[in-house]
DNA sequence: AACTAGGTTCGGTAATTACCGAACTAAACG
DNA sequence: CGTTTAGTTCGGTAATTACCGAACCTAGTT
């Protein structure tokens, strides 16, 4: 194996652990979305490069591949004449589309939070309820430049 | 069961959900953290306190609260005079570091892929690398928003 | 029509996780 | 010293997850 070689392993393996640790994804999942980041082919990767890349089963990989297809981290591309698919990580922007999802989601309970406060915190102990005032700007900021970073990438995307 | 008490129980579950989707805790955990941010007592719940809102075993109160303390979310406090423990969430600040460190984490990961397609990458395909860069000075960015609102919070913590 | 390529679906197993009750410990109280 | 309080530890079970092989399907190819 060349050194390029071990070294794009290493990497399958990075992503993979980190996709487990903080995504909460399944071994297999980690490794194929690592793969396909990892490797970035142009024309992107099939099914039985992940199948023999991976020395994982073809249920395995068609059940993980699915599964990132549908969560959107994923998509495929097909060729005319050739019934294979390609695989490829979603778009840099798209993925960040995610991370937007939960701060959306966090802003929601934050408004949550803030309303039970008000109702049952009596005037001394606004402690709280200030440093969730603090949070929710923080979750308004972090929606925004999100937004922009996304902008950011679809720009360089699109050229 | 009061209005409010029905409500604390929804934002329970809510952080519940929430820390079990996002944060990959197990339900009970989930339960716990929610539990003692949304009651948010000024002396903290104890463990009776939890076993009997939760309905849970004591053995599996016992064995979250100390994974949670283990994993920095939650911190106990004691009364001169009275043995029981008294659990509170983490202060906001703390609980930011999680995500703090997931973002270092993740810079360097930028910084191995950015070597590696230095050098793979032939001169043709910069795009991939160009987008890389983007990525990696939104993280840059993310980590002084995360000091910053650290640094918030803490002022507010400590008045 | 039979075959092949490119997957998908199904049923099952192995591993892991979540939770429980019962027994235990350690400190404080009487 | 015996008892109570406040939890912890241990062994086991139930549920869930991860993965596999074998059978199957579907669109071309021969």
């Amino acid at each position: 194996m060349t050194d390029i070689a071990k070294e794009r392993e290493g990497l399958v393996e990075m992503f993979g652990v980190h996709f487990e640790k903080y995504w909460n994804f399944s071994p297999l999942s980690g490794r194929i979305l690592g793969c396909l980041i990892v490797w970035n082919d142009a024309k992107g990767l099939t099914f039985d490069d992940l199948v023999s890349t991976l020395g994982a089963s073809k249920s395995s990989v068609s059940t993980n591949l699915n599964l990132l297809l549908k969560i959107g981290k994923i998509e495929y591309y097909t060729f005319p004449g050739d019934r294979k698919k390609y695989y490829k990580p979603s778009s840099f922007s798209d993925r960040m589309q995610n991370h937007l999802q939960m701060v959306i989601d966090e802003k929601k309970m934050v408004e949550r939070m803030i309303d039970y406060k008000n109702k049952t915190v009596g005037d001394g102990e606004c402690a709280s309820l200030e440093l969730i005032k603090v949070y929710q700007e923080h979750v308004i900021e972090f929606e925004k430049f999100l937004n922009k970073t996304i902008q950011k990438l679809e720009k360089v995307e699109n050229k």
